[in-house]
DNA sequence: GCGCTCAACTTGAAGCGTCAAGTGTGGAGG
DNA sequence: CCTCCACACTTGACGCTTCAAGTTGAGCGC
């Protein structure tokens, strides 16, 4: 950051800005609203459940896992805490690597993550594709990719 | 929500949704953190004070700020109790209904914008127009637009 | 094999947001 | 006028996230 006059947003970059604003904000709602009420959980604790079950015997490092969900460790640990009880998740020291803390769906978290799925899929098939074009949707995707890069060089999701 | 089967994500819409997820969320922590690095306030507050020192004599009732910062009016009352103590905002009732409540930025206030934009429209640039093509940021608006008149048909932003 | 350090969590407290009740004002109906 | 109701907030309690310490396990140097 130097000391030369800042480069302010011109009308048109304002405009792209507050729309973007406000879909991070009403995005985040939308989908919170729609866990709650169909399912009772938030929208962390979903993409929790969600990525275990599509994970190697449903298992997963603690540190791998909060990669993937983007949050952090202490969060993860949190919410990990309610999950198990629940009986949807339990946690199990690695017995490769005592270091590591395995996070294991259960059955029960299966079961839930199998009913929860189709109406959190179809909301965000309502309020993210079905508006979108072909076009503006591979253009969102590469969207996405620069931005998160910019925010994390070291981030994934490469390609 | 019919009973049919749910209309699953293809690999490509899969890979534009977790693209989305990620940038919702890192943009969120980017500029939360940002703004508590270099101004001690949330983003949520900087929202506030900004929208005040863009309106009319910086003032403005509680229920049309929180439309425009996209929050409940319980969330801005907390808010701007808060902005109160910093004396960076005041409140008085609308002397035309007194139902309203105004919401005024003060001199401290307006400095504290003054001082903050700078760097925050900084961090924006970096992380959302710099990484974008022109194209890029013209498809982006149309699909803020899109996807927040999705999430509430009633809202702003039309043209 | 004894400490050192680092990495992977875990925990508790403090702060922010939401939800469900409150309060208070203005207008509408009788 | 008086009552009732709707609207614009405000408040307090509760839950979730963050932040700053802890705790524990692996390697590493000597």
């Amino acid at each position: 950051m130097d000391a030369s006059e800042p480069r302010w947003l011109n009308a048109e970059e304002r405009q792209t800005w507050l729309s973007l604003a406000a879909m991070v904000i009403n995005l985040s709602n939308a989908l919170d609203t729609q866990l709650q009420r169909d399912a009772q959980i938030t929208h962390f604790e979903y993409q929790v459940l969600a990525t275990l079950s599509e994970a190697a015997e449903r298992t997963m490092r603690m540190s791998e896992l909060a990669v993937l969900t983007n949050g952090s460790l202490s969060r993860l640990s949190h919410v990990v805490k309610r999950l198990e009880k629940q009986d949807w998740v339990r946690r199990t020291p690695d017995p490769d690597n005592g270091r590591y803390t395995l996070a294991i769906l259960t059955e029960t978290g299966w079961e839930k993550v199998v009913a929860t799925a189709p109406g959190h899929v179809e909301e965000v098939r309502r309020l993210v594709f079905d508006p979108l074009t072909q076009a503006q949707q591979r253009t969102l995707r590469a969207i996405g990719q620069r931005v998160n890069q910019a925010i994390d060089p070291t981030d994934t999701c490469p390609q």
